[in-house]
Order: C-alpha cells, then sequence, then structure tokens
RNA sequence: GGGGUCGUAGUUCAGCUGGUUAGAACGCCUGCCUGUCACGCAGGAGGUCGCGAGUUCGAGUCUCGUCGGCCCCGCCA
C-alpha cells in the first residue's frame, strides 16, 4: 500500500471531524484523521474519519468522484486521510442518531492517502476494553480513544486554570532541579551516578520541599510549579513511580490565610471540571476527631457509619479478647450496621479476613435481634455490659455490630478499611454526592517503635503550633503541627503545612528527631544557613494533581490520567525502560555491576 | 519482601472428571455487493495454550518452580 501513500501538499483542515452539524451543509471542508470505519458496498463506500473531536461519516461515490472512491478502495482502518468535500444533509432515513455528526455527511470530492497502518492490536473504541499491558505497550493507540484523550484534556484545563488561578493571585512558575542531592528522610530516592564525581550521585527529588522553602528566603514570595517528583517505593493504583504535584509556597502568610488561597484555588477547578463547586468554606476537621469518627486522617464523608468507642463498656469484660486488648492501652470500637438483616455468616467470615489484612487479629460480631442477641460472644458479657453497649452505640433490632479490639493504630486501620468496604458494599455512597474537606492539627511527631526514635508525620520542617512549642522536648507526641490535608471523597488529594522559618527552632526538631548538630548541618546545612539569613514566615501546599485528575475524571487508577505510566513493577512496556546500558557507559561512571 | 488473582489466535474469551484434529466472536486476507453506520454474503489464513521441570500411556487441564499484568499488605505523603 505504501506505494499509494500520498503527500499533504498544501492542505490544510479546516474543520474538526466530530464538529459538523446541519449549520455546516453546503460548505466545502476539509478534514484529516484516521480511518474509524469502513462501509465498502461495492459501489459505493462510506467511511468514518476519526479525529480527536470525534467522527464523521464520508461518502466515497464512483459517479460522483470516481477518483476518490478508487482511492477508498484500498483504505484500511487506521489508515490516515485528508478528505476534501461538501457537507451535505443526510436523507431523514439515513440519520445515525447515535452520532453528534449523524445529520451531515461529507461527499468527497478528493481523498488523499496520508499514510498507511498496521492493522490496530485493539479496537481503537472506548466500549471494548483491552488488557492493560497491551494497552500501554501501544499507548499511542490507546490515547486515540475518546475517553484516553478526554482524561489529558481534562488535565490539561486543569493545569491551565491553575497556572492562570496563581499568577492572578501574584504567584511566579519557578523551575527547581531535578538532579538534586539525596536526603535519607522519607521515601526512597531514585538515583543518577555523576560521571564528574565518581561514586558520588544525585537523587531525583521526591519534591520541590526545600528548593521552595529557599525561594521564600529569597524574597519570591509566592511560589508554584507543577512539578514532576520521583519516588522509588512500589506502585499502587494511586501511586507511580514518578506523579506530578501542583506545588505551592507563600511567605508572609499564617497558616488560615494560606489554606484560604489553596481552598480558592481547589473551588477553582472544581468549576474547570465542570463539577458542581462544593459548598464553602470547606469544612475543617481536627486529626484527633478525624481518627476518632472514621479511623483515619482522611474520612470520606459521603457516609456515615461511624466507628463507636466500646472501650469504657469493656473495661472489666469476662470476653477476655476485649479486657486484654484495653489492659494494655488499646480499644474496642465498633462499627454498627443499620440493617445487617442480609448478612450472612459467609459474608461475617470475609469479614473477618479482611480486617485480618490489616493486623487485626479477630472480628467480634453481634446480631442484634428483635428477641434476643445472636453472637459467638454474646455469653461472655453480662447485662450490664449489654445495656450500656445498647446505650453507647444505640442499637435497635436489625442492627449488626462488628468490634475490632487491639491496639489503637491496628483498630483505627481495621475499621477504617472496613467501614469504606461497607460502604460501598451496601450502597452507601451516593455516586453523586462529594465530600471536599479539610483535615487540621496533626500531631507533629510519631513515635517508630522499631527505630525506637520520633520520626515527623509530615516531614521535618513543618512548624509546631505555637502553643505547644514549650512542649516540644518534654511531651514531644502533644505537639500539634500547622498542617493540613485536603480530602476528596477518602483520597488526599493535596497536603501543606506552615514551615519552621527560624533556625534555633528548626534546630530544637531536628534534636527532638534525634538528628544531631553535625548531622543536621551535614545534612540540611544549606536550609539552616537560609533559615539563618532572614527567613521570612512561610507555608505551602502541594497537591497530588495526577490523583485530583483522576478523582474529577472519575477513573479508578492514575494510569489513566498519565499519558505514558509504568506498570506496577516500575517498567515501561512500551520503551522497555528500565534497561541494561553499555560496558563504556558503566566504565564512566565508575560503575560495577554484581551481576 | 508477602498475600490474592489472571496469563489459550492480533484482540476479547470458551475449553467439563487429564483423552488423541484446541474452538467462538471481532479483527486480518481474497472475492462479491450502490445508503451503510456492529453493513451484508461466500471463502481463507492465523496457536511456543507465558516459560521450565515433574506426575502420567497421555497435560491447555494436575503438581512444583519461574516470569509477567493487575489488586492489596509492608513500604510510601
Amino acid at each position: 500500500m505504501s506505494e499509494s501513500v500520498e503527500s499533504l501538499g498544501d492542505w490544510t483542515r479546516s474543520d474538526w471531524a466530530g464538529t459538523l452539524r446541519p449549520t455546516d451543509v453546503e460548505r466545502e471542508v476539509t478534514v484529516m484523521g484516521w480511518v474509524h470505519g469502513r462501509r465498502d458496498h461495492g459501489g459505493v463506500i462510506f467511511l468514518d474519519v476519526r479525529d480527536r473531536s470525534g467522527l464523521v461519516q464520508v461518502v466515497l461515490d464512483p459517479e460522483r468522484c470516481a477518483e476518490a472512491h478508487a482511492r477508498g478502495a484500498g483504505v484500511r482502518l487506521e489508515y490516515v486521510v485528508a478528505v476534501r468535500g461538501r457537507v451535505v444533509p443526510r436523507s431523514p432515513e439515513t440519520v445515525n442518531p447515535n452520532l453528534p455528526t449523524g445529520a451531515v455527511e461529507i461527499v468527497a470530492r478528493e481523498l488523499r492517502l496520508l499514510n498507511d497502518a498496521r492493522p490496530s492490536p485493539f479496537p481503537i473504541e472506548d466500549a471494548i476494553e483491552a488488557a492493560e499491558s497491551v494497552r500501554l505497550r501501544h499507548r499511542y493507540l490507546d490515547l486515540r480513544r475518546p475517553r484516553m484523550f478526554q482524561n489529558l484534556w481534562l488535565r490539561h484545563r486543569l493545569a491551565v486554570r491553575a497556572r492562570a488561578y496563581l499568577d492572578e493571585a501574584g504567584f511566579l512558575e519557578v523551575e527547581t532541579p531535578v538532579l538534586t542531592r539525596s536526603t535519607p528522610e522519607g521515601a526512597r530516592d531514585y538515583l543518577v551516578p555523576s560521571r564528574v564525581h565518581p561514586g558520588s550521585f544525585y537523587a531525583l527529588p521526591q519534591s520541590p520541599q526545600l528548593f521552595k522553602q529557599l525561594l521564600m528566603v529569597a524574597g519570591v514570595d509566592r511560589y508554584y510549579q507543577i512539578a514532576r517528583c520521583f519516588r522509588d517505593e512500589d506502585s499502587r493504583a494511586d501511586r507511580q513511580p514518578e506523579f506530578t504535584q501542583i506545588d505551592i509556597e507563600m511567605a508572609f502568610m499564617p497558616r488560615d490565610a494560606i489554606m484560604h488561597v489553596v481552598e480558592g484555588l481547589t473551588l477553582a477547578l472544581f468549576a474547570e471540571a465542570g463539577l458542581p463547586v462544593p459548598p464553602h468554606p470547606l469544612p475543617v476537621l481536627p486529626y484527633d476527631e478525624a481518627m476518632a469518627r472514621f479511623g483515619t486522617d482522611r474520612p470520606d464523608t459521603r457516609f456515615g457509619l461511624e466507628l463507636v468507642d466500646c472501650s469504657h463498656v469493656f473495661a472489666g469484660s469476662g470476653f477476655k479478647v476485649f479486657r486484654d486488648a484495653l489492659a494494655k492501652g488499646g480499644m474496642v470500637k465498633a462499627l454498627v450496621v443499620p440493617d445487617g438483616t442480609g448478612m450472612s455468616r459467609k459474608d461475617l467470615d470475609d469479614l473477618t479476613g479482611f480486617v485480618a489484612t490489616y493486623g487485626a487479629k479477630g472480628l467480634a460480631w453481634i446480631r442484634i435481634g428483635a428477641e434476643e442477641w445472636q453472637s459467638p460472644i454474646v455469653k461472655f458479657l453480662s447485662d450490664d455490659e449489654r445495656a450500656a453497649l445498647t446505650a453507647t452505640a444505640g442499637l435497635v433490632p436489625g442492627n449488626v455490630i462488628l468490634f475490632v479490639a487491639d491496639r489503637a493504630r491496628v483498630v483505627h486501620d481495621a475499621l477504617a478499611n472496613l467501614r469504606l468496604r461497607l460502604g460501598a458494599q451496601l450502597g452507601l455512597i451516593d455516586p453523586g454526592t462529594r465530600s471536599l474537606l479539610w483535615v487540621v492539627d496533626f500531631p507533629l511527631l510519631e513515635y517508630d517503635d522499631e527505630a525506637r526514635r520520633h520520626n515527623a508525620v509530615h516531614h521535618p520542617f513543618t512548624a509546631p503550633h505555637e502553643a505547644d512549642l514549650a512542649r516540644l522536648e518534654s511531651e514531644p507526641l502533644a505537639v500539634r503541627a500547622q498542617a493540613y490535608d485536603l480530602v476528596l471523597n477518602g483520597t488526599e488529594i493535596g497536603g501543606g503545612s506552615v514551615r519552621i522559618h527560624q533556625s534555633k527552632v528548626q534546630e530544637r526538631v531536628f534534636a527532638t528527631l534525634g538528628i544531631g548538630p553535625e548531622e543536621a548541618q551535614a545534612k540540611f546545612g544549606f536550609l539552616l544557613e537560609a533559615l539563618a539569613s532572614g527567613a521570612p514566615p512561610h507555608g505551602g501546599f502541594a497537591f497530588g494533581f495526577d490523583r485530583l485528575t483522576m478523582l474529577f475524571a472519575g477513573e479508578e487508577s492514575i494510569r489513566e490520567v498519565i499519558a505514558f505510566p509504568k506498570t506496577q513493577k516500575a517498567f515501561d512496556v512500551m520503551t522497555e525502560a528500565p534497561s541494561p546500558v553499555e560496558a563504556r557507559q558503566l566504565r564512566e561512571l565508575g560503575i560495577k555491576l554484581d551481576r
């Protein structure tokens, strides 16, 4: 076929294929795109020509234009064509109501075959789902599908809107280095060997965190960047080794003012995505309350089914599992399923297996009947306990109450995930509603049992609440951070904090984290020097841009909103990266492989 | 690192209790067809059943290992 391929010549497109309407009738148009469908009736041939806007039917009529018809005989699916012709109305019985362009068609006057194409490994259709690895291997074909183009388009619109919004608010987009310094905090770094410094490595940034703080010291005052970030950790449906943040930092702003700017941007992005703008100002939920009510710092508040703390009920219980958990400083919490009559014994067993993945050793349950309680554990409960439980949990017949007893961490983890599963399973979530809220007042530090030291919950540059600062050394775990997360439908779409801008405070936090002065100097000396050089009060935020776009697009994986994503093993099946390199390249870098 | 699940034609899948020639649809190729739009009709090509061992007279099917995709735990803001 390739010998019949023609040049584009001086043709230019006059119209997108999918935009033609009856108002275009009688116009001479030129459309260009891919052959999406071909119906050859021996005489007349119909071509569906597709571009990113949609498709339009082209008629190749041997009586009206023999040459175009002859060319059309050799055309196959996904060949690239340019068509010149007249837009005509279709006769009433040939109108296709399933197509936006279905009331018209183009009668070809000239057809140019711009390129041929091998058969596509999968149909270019939204409705037909090919295996993801096949789609990724031929991503350029996958992206021809309307849904995928819509996702790219939405992502683009959101980026444009974010830039416009921040520009109007006085922010500068500043690029920060991609080749930077490894900092052993946080996630594993992607490393890049240095040729001119053998044995030394750059790290790809996990975020531009330190650079944006330095820009505040520099007096930029308001910075943003749509920044690529890298983390060498295992992927998930919502995690890729490289991902994008809308990264923001601003100076001379207290926490609430920063949150106000971020909130304004978020609402603007909702509008840009064509979604109803959530009620605002947004609800603000303290971390402690989020954990108590939902067991997680990113609650999905589209439905109830909140956790009920039953610890006080079982303090001296005859049920050993509960009593022991409490004696060890743990807790007993429960979910009350309003109508559990449809839950079988097998359903309950499945849920037990489910909570086990989060470390819960069991899931106790009681089925509240009109006459009696049905449960393997009911025989251990006293009348007083039953009365107290009924009052605490507001139990009524038909309920099923599900308990987890363990350390707080396990109880919350298990019940938070169980709550989400039941919410979905019981149809408690109205897919039309959206829950957008702030979670604030995170603890500054958490205790790492294994390493036997304190870790920063957010990162080590997060400012403590001023009121809590005095307790940093005496009661470190009681110190709240000036940090804030934005949560949409139970997914964290971004987070930020007021940063420490005084080197004395930064040194105290480092000390509490067990980072001595020498180590701090070695790892973050440049930051401490900058803080000592007139750093203004400042803080910022970072949106997970992929996640945000995913949620707005209604997709279940960020791979659907990333043009060229990697597999779970961080492999690019199209380019086959990563790949082995030439021995010479390794020699230049001074690298010897074990194998 | 661990758990689950999947892997059969280009694609999506079926393939029973292990049984001799591995099927369907779509796509592809050839021919026919002047109003279709999931066009239609006739014919045809196309398979390392992911890979490797093992059990067996015999393995797509059973066992073990291994590789890969996806989901999850660990890890990770």
